[in-house]
DNA sequence: ACCCAGAATGAATGAATGTTCATTCTTCGT
DNA sequence: ACGAAGAATGAACATTCATTCATTCTGGGT
């Protein structure tokens, strides 16, 4: 960090720091991640190549090709890692030891789901993007599958505890958890095509009346 | 389509018909959008060639840029096409004169959106695809947002209705069209990306829920 | 029966991309 | 101070793709 190598005059930080640098694995493949979804963001899935993402890393081109193999296997790390970071959590808040009140709970979730860290135009385009191929590609199917089962079980868990603790009659915890998922993910898909015609603000209020007409004793 | 050539034996109807035929322009452009949707939902946006598609129409390379300017045309087309159809489906079923019942015109419009039609993987993929291109491509958000206002508006205008109709209160049309909106294309991205878990007689049930919760009156 | 406007073809072209690997450079243990 | 292990580089290569266009073919009009 301390770049003290005083050749030459080196006013910017980050560009064009031409000393080579040595780093652990782990973090190189952390930093083209991150290029990758960048990148994705920014020109979408179809127009990535390896010299964009390396160029946006820093880095030279055969560096992605000695911490993954190919370009194939970096977009899927990338597409594991923006699942397991979003669904993960997901999962946290509902298993949330240190939220107790459910509504409180419920509310929390909310947040994450279309708070700001989610819904940051760059980690929404990246999930639609992958989306989008996972109808041909079996591998991003079962990528997604795997960590959007589980957070389903653990909604249906939740939205289970909340209808007994609220004495709700005739709702079903399974669809309902089923058809709030949907939603959420209909309106990350509004915001990301039709920001003008959908706002984060009206997105929030769209979601939580869900949760009031179902659990009105828990949403206000 | 009689083909009284007879040089050949040509048993098959459809495949190496070898012979070069002359159709109007219009015919071939929609040939190619369809060989186009075939391509998509088959191996993905992005791994779409102009060879891919033009073999799948059974024709050669040459023509698609005879009909369309370009591949980027070509594309673009074909997302107008599946947008226009989809809206306009939908569009004419809510201004519907032909099914003066209210409630039975909620139905049809369920039946239309989660129904046969639309939910075939095909027009799903594509619809897909496009939209995870279209954070980093504004004529497609472009293309989408103008169809989309006009349905949109419709929805709003039918859910008016009802809630007049069934004197529901504490209900915002604008706002409940917009969820209903968002839950459809949840439920299509679940039966896309994970099939298992959601079939389409559970899609159906979670989104009747969902009206029914609303204008409990109009659904049964 | 003939002709020609223009529809259709597909080999050729040039640009772009993923991947490789010989070489250079950094760091750390001794 | 030194050397080796291996991280990083980027020019080179082979492949693939979109696009072009000279040529061939078709069908309707005369």
């Amino acid at each position: 960090m301390t770049d003290t190598s005083g050749a030459v005059v080196e006013a910017l930080p980050d560009t064009g720091s031409k000393r080579r640098q040595i780093r652990p694995k782990a973090e190189r493949r952390q930093q083209l991640i991150d290029a990758t979804i960048r990148c994705i963001a920014q020109h979408g899935l179809s127009a990535v190549t390896m010299q964009m993402v390396t160029r946006e890393a820093g880095l030279s081109v055969g560096i992605a090709n000695l911490h993954f193999e190919s370009k194939d296997n970096l977009l899927k790390e990338t597409l594991r890692f923006v699942a397991e970071e979003y669904h993960g959590g997901q999962i946290d808040i509902m298993e949330g030891g240190d939220i107790p009140d459910l509504g409180e709970r419920l509310d929390a979730l909310l947040d994450f789901q279309l708070g700001r860290g989610v819904t940051q135009r760059q980690k929404m385009s990246v999930w639609f993007a992958y989306y989008g191929e996972a109808g041909a590609r079996p591998v991003y199917q079962k990528i997604v599958s795997t960590v959007d089962r589980l957070a389903a079980q653990k909604l249906e868990a939740l939205f289970t505890d909340i209808i007994r603790e609220g004495d709700y009659s005739g709702v079903d915890a399974r669809e309902l958890a089923t058809g709030y998922s949907a939603l959420i993910d209909g309106l990350h898909l509004g915001l990301l095509v039709t920001p003008r015609e959908l706002s984060k603000r009206r997105a929030r209020a769209v979601a939580r009346d869900f949760l009031r007409r179902a659990f009105p004793q828990h949403i206000h």
